[in-house]
DNA sequence: CAATCACCGACGT
DNA sequence: TCGGTGATTG
């Protein structure tokens, strides 16, 4: 998740509460399906004054289209394709029926004890033969975790059937897939963290067990604490649980002939991609990282699933569900943090910086410092100060101030490793922070995803220079907006050689899977997690669903703004019988440079824990004791 | 004075 | 987990 305390900035004034996201069903109005679809969602008249914080400072070509007939052929009225960020989904629901899974480790002690008793009393009844017992209690947890499953898939389903048939929406369910090289380190950093709060829990279920204190004697206080441990050493990354969770799911979308994609990497970059080539017009998240890819149109909170406020809230019988839709072109209106004129670009750098999942920020950078050194880089102007269109330091790098900047401004504790800049000794320290800095960079403004048009892995908003995109496959191309901006990050050598190399680019993003293997993944046909253990050739799989994304897919995309007409025909040529053997080689190759990049990544990883944790803002380092 | 960080309380299914 | 409240820092 994104920066913590900047959603509750941006959503009450940028954002729009207690959207009815019924009116959606209202549908949109496109001129013509190689019309780039700028229709307006949720207002039906343009909004006049052509938005004053407008971010791009130069001017769109505007096309004088012709006047909107509604008899005229040219104009359709199409249903608002929604992409939806299901893993956020599942996550809160897996949390929200924990009580429903009375397993020792979900359950609180209470649970555990009557699981305990029944044990004993079962045993009892064995005459002592205490294998029955246990067979009984496998059963019995196996018959809870379906129930489970099914509750909380169910909760996820009842949200999608609602934009489908009460939104009267194409909807397209978005999953997380693999790990992505350049997190593997965060994550293990977290899972250290959940091990630590498993062993307090483990302990305090020892101290219940062998202890001869009763349970009438603890307090209420005690049991919070004791379900509180349970629940963060629980749930959160139970990783057979989830992945029944998202079969059962993929089980239920391929019975009902959903279209949905399994991401090859994180959701983020595939939903962003999505939006971006005009594949769906809206995203529902629970994540801030959408906003700093750029996304048009989002919906937040949906059902007031995360609310603070009782905003969207009002989830009665009433079939009526609300939203908090943000708009990419309202974000200059928000009052909590002043973000006009930003470019995507300029927002990608400044969520990095204020720290997001792949780069921890310096200790004491906030969302503010973080703005007012990304703005101050880009345009020069101090945050209440006029409006000085013109950088700080000529011929400097924007990046490389932004860096340098962002050593000056961190909170005493870090700075004293970082600086003065012309130590050498610790520029070890400062490269570490530049290097996660910037594959934070390139993970958010070129993910790896899965293209549906050309069912292939691709590069999105691919920048290399060097050869073709992989096997052919081409992305949807970077907009000019993002290539002014990446003008200017690239600026910055050790940028530029990130984004524009590919072997360097895919130690970071991942690297792209053959088309069969990357169509199976997609589909959910083989789980990108395991994908180093599995090396069955993915072309033939006999799996039911294997065609289950044609027509959802193609209904999906049919108006998909198509400039080149030869991708039907290349797709077409993945699957044919003499790229068979070809493919399956490259695949097994494919699976070795998996190994290899996983395995650098181990090595790179290690500059992130050989920081000092009093440079990085982790959570709570001292927790240790 | 303002921004960040650590602690604590509660929410909803 | 999330968001509100004091302490600390610059």
């Amino acid at each position: 998740m994104g920066i913590s305390g900047l959603l509750p900035r941006i959503l009450p004034s940028a954002g729009r509460e207690n959207y009815d996201l019924r009116a959606l069903s209202d549908g949109l109005i496109s001129a013509n399906a190689n019309d780039d679809n700028d229709d307006s969602i949720g207002d039906d008249e343009e909004e006049g004054g052509e938005g004053r914080e407008e971010p791009s400072p130069r001017r769109k070509k505007r096309r004088r289209l012709p006047r909107p007939s509604w008899s005229s052929p040219s104009w359709t009225r199409r249903k608002v394709r929604i992409a939806v960020d299901v893993s956020g989904w599942i996550a809160r629901a897996a949390h929200g029926h924990g009580g429903l899974l009375m397993d020792e480790r979900h359950l609180s002690y209470r649970g555990r004890a009557e699981l305990r008793d029944e044990r004993m009393r079962r045993r009892r009844l064995d005459g002592g033969n205490d294998v029955n017992g246990d067979v009984v209690d496998d059963e019995r947890e196996s018959r809870q975790r379906l129930e489970y499953i099914s509750a909380c898939t169910s909760t996820v389903l009842r949200r999608i059937e609602f934009l489908i048939d009460d939104c009267g929406s194409s909807v397209l369910l978005v999953l997380d897939g693999a790990t992505p090289p350049c997190k593997r380190d965060v994550v293990r950093a977290r899972s250290d963290r959940r091990v630590d709060a498993a062993e307090e829990r483990d302990g305090m279920a020892a101290e219940v067990n062998g202890g001869t204190v009763d349970e009438a004697v603890r307090t209420e206080a005690e049991v919070l604490r004791r379900i509180s441990a349970s629940n963060r050493a629980g749930t959160g990354r139970d990783h057979e649980l989830r992945r029944d969770m998202v079969g059962a799911l993929l089980g239920v979308c391929r019975e009902r002939r959903w279209p949905y994609v399994v991401a090859p990497y994180e959701a983020d970059g595939q939903l962003a991609y999505l939006a971006g080539a005009g594949t769906v017009d809206i995203v529902v998240t629970e994540d801030s990282d959408l906003i700093a890819l750029g996304v048009p149109t989002l919906i937040y909170k949906m059902g007031g699933w995360n609310g603070s406020s009782d905003a969207n809230r009002q989830l009665g019988d009433d079939r009526r569900l609300l939203g908090t839709m943000l708009r990419r072109s309202d974000l200059g209106s928000s009052r909590g943090i002043d973000l006009r004129d930003f470019t995507d670009g300029m927002l990608t750098t400044m969520f990095v910086a204020a720290g997001c999942d792949y780069c921890e920020s310096l200790m004491g950078i906030g969302v503010v410092t973080a703005r007012n050194v990304v703005k101050r880089a880009f345009h020069g102007c101090e945050s209440d100060g006029t409006e000085v269109y013109r950088r700080p330091y000529p011929g400097v790098p924007v990046l490389r101030v932004i860096l340098d900047e962002l050593f000056r401004s961190c909170h005493k504790s870090a700075r004293v490793q970082v600086l003065p800049l012309d130590d050498p000794e610790k520029e070890g320290v400062r490269s570490a922070y530049e290097r996660a800095f910037l594959a934070a960079l390139a993970m958010f403004r070129h993910p790896l995803v899965y293209d549906p048009i050309s069912r292939s892995h691709v590069v999105a908003n691919d920048v290399c220079i060097d050869g073709p995109p992989a096997d052919g496959a081409r992305s949807f191309p970077p907009s000019s907006l993002f290539l002014r901006d990446e003008r200017i990050l690239m600026e910055y050598g050790p940028y530029r050689d990130l984004v524009t190399r590919k072997d360097a680019l895919y130690r970071v993003i991942g690297a792209p899977l053959a088309p069969n293997l990357a169509r199976d993944v997609a589909e959910g046909l083989v789980d990108p997690r395991q994908l180093h253990e599995k090396d069955t050739g993915g072309l033939d799989v006999p799996v039911a669903a294997a065609h289950s994304e044609g027509d959802m897919m193609a209904a999906m995309l049919e108006n998909y703004p198509n400039d080149d007409e030869d991708v039907g025909v290349k797709s077409g040529e993945y699957t044919s019988g003499s790229s068979r053997l070809q493919l399956s080689t490259q695949e097994s190759s494919r699976a070795d440079t998996l190994g290899d990049t996983q395995g650098s990544i181990r090595s790179s990883s290690g500059m992130i824990s050989s920081l000092s944790p009093d440079l990085l803002a982790s959570p709570s380092p001292k927790k240790r004791s």
